[in-house]
DNA sequence: ATTATCTATAGATCTATAGATAATGC
DNA sequence: ATTATCTATAGATCTATAGATAATGC
């Protein structure tokens, strides 16, 4: 049983071979491309990072790129809409659920900052690149207005009044996560570390709604 | 006495007229080129911003912009530059004042939240542009840290213990704003405005360290 | 003479398409 | 036959430079 390291792809397969062997740990072709896209795009930015940096990234030519993907937008679209819609149908559950609402928001809270504090990329950072403002990612944009929008309502029923403008605190700490990540891979957080401030800011959420 | 709407600048003076009459409020054609980058590129991103896109908004040719800055990248430096020196020499003042370390560190975030809410652009979300982490740019990243530092050491004193790591969060409360704007100007922030929410970003950093 | 603009363009991209090639699968 | 890659390239940019032009200032 020969050990290869990693989960690479086997070079196996229908279709014309590749001049370099696959070395991204993903499943298909596809989720390769969207691998080296998410680390490139958040590192870089959406227009900033060319298709042949993608391609080159992969191991494939710039062209392959285009029997996956369309453009090189539905590429961004792909990693937007997959990386919201965990944490909204979280947020979904947990609107519909029972139990104190301070409990629910706080569960929701340390979902969304472990996921942002962990995955492999700093995925959220593409939520921040101008070019989402764009009215191709309108739909992505409408699904982060309502896990925002959860958010708040949550907050709301933990404060008993809407109109307190704390109901909108919860998510931007949140969010911070996304900023401290960034410092971090520049060696600018300090001695700290996004994984390492998830019990901080989950506690901050509580003790500003307290 | 004949009445010029705002404060255009007259089209007279040395060199080459224009084709078009100077339109932004700015005192002088380096400062045009800034205002209208300083839109773009917050609206738009950087690299997504061509030089031809600022000269249009500004209403001259694309070449002429290079009369006055030699790069590209020299616009957004020049822009980043100029948004951090008042942060960060009001943060020096405050750290070496005298008086309650609460006191001083409220000032310091009243001050930048008030600034980035009320500034003629959403000129912040320069500073969350992926662009900026390239090594042209590592002076600003450098003075931003600083300043990031001068929030940390005051929420220490305040805290009477610098290893607590709440020391990190009003900085982030402060650079909610940025996101907050992004989204007002995207009509996502509810009936919210960014400059409403001064009092209630300050009241949160309050409520963290008290 | 100096200045700030203009026109024109070189050279380097960049995205996406067309069509050839080399595998597997039936 | 189907699939996934490859090579080649069209057409549209984009940044920056060269040099002409039309003002003011001395």
């Amino acid at each position: 049983m020969s050990a290869r390291a990693g989960s690479q792809r086997a070079a196996t397969g229908p279709g014309r071979p590749r001049l370099v062997e696959p070395r991204r740990n993903a499943e298909s072709a596809a989720e390769e491309i969207l691998d080296a896209a998410a680390e490139l795009f958040t590192r870089r930015g959406f227009t900033a990072t060319s298709t042949r940096m993608i391609a080159e990234a992969v191991g494939i030519r710039q062209a392959s790129i285009y029997h996956h993907f369309a453009t090189k937008d539905d590429i961004l679209a792909t990693l937007l809409e997959t990386t919201v819609a965990g944490s909204l149908d979280r947020a979904r559950e947990l609107l519909a659920a029972d139990g104190p609402p301070l409990d629910r928001l706080l569960d929701l809270a340390r979902f969304d900052v472990a996921e942002l504090a962990g995955a492999r990329w700093n995925l959220g950072a593409l939520y921040l690149l101008p070019e989402v403002g764009a009215e191709r990612f309108a739909d992505f944009r409408q699904a982060r207005a309502q896990l925002a929008g959860a958010y708040a309502e949550l907050a709301a029923d933990v404060l008993a009044d809407p109109a307190d403008k704390r109901v909108l605190l919860p998510f931007r700490l949140v969010e911070s996560v996304i900023m401290m990540r960034g410092d971090e891979d520049r060696g600018q957080l300090g001695g700290h570390t996004a994984v390492g401030l998830v019990d901080t800011i989950v506690g901050a959420i509580r003790i500003l709604l307290g």
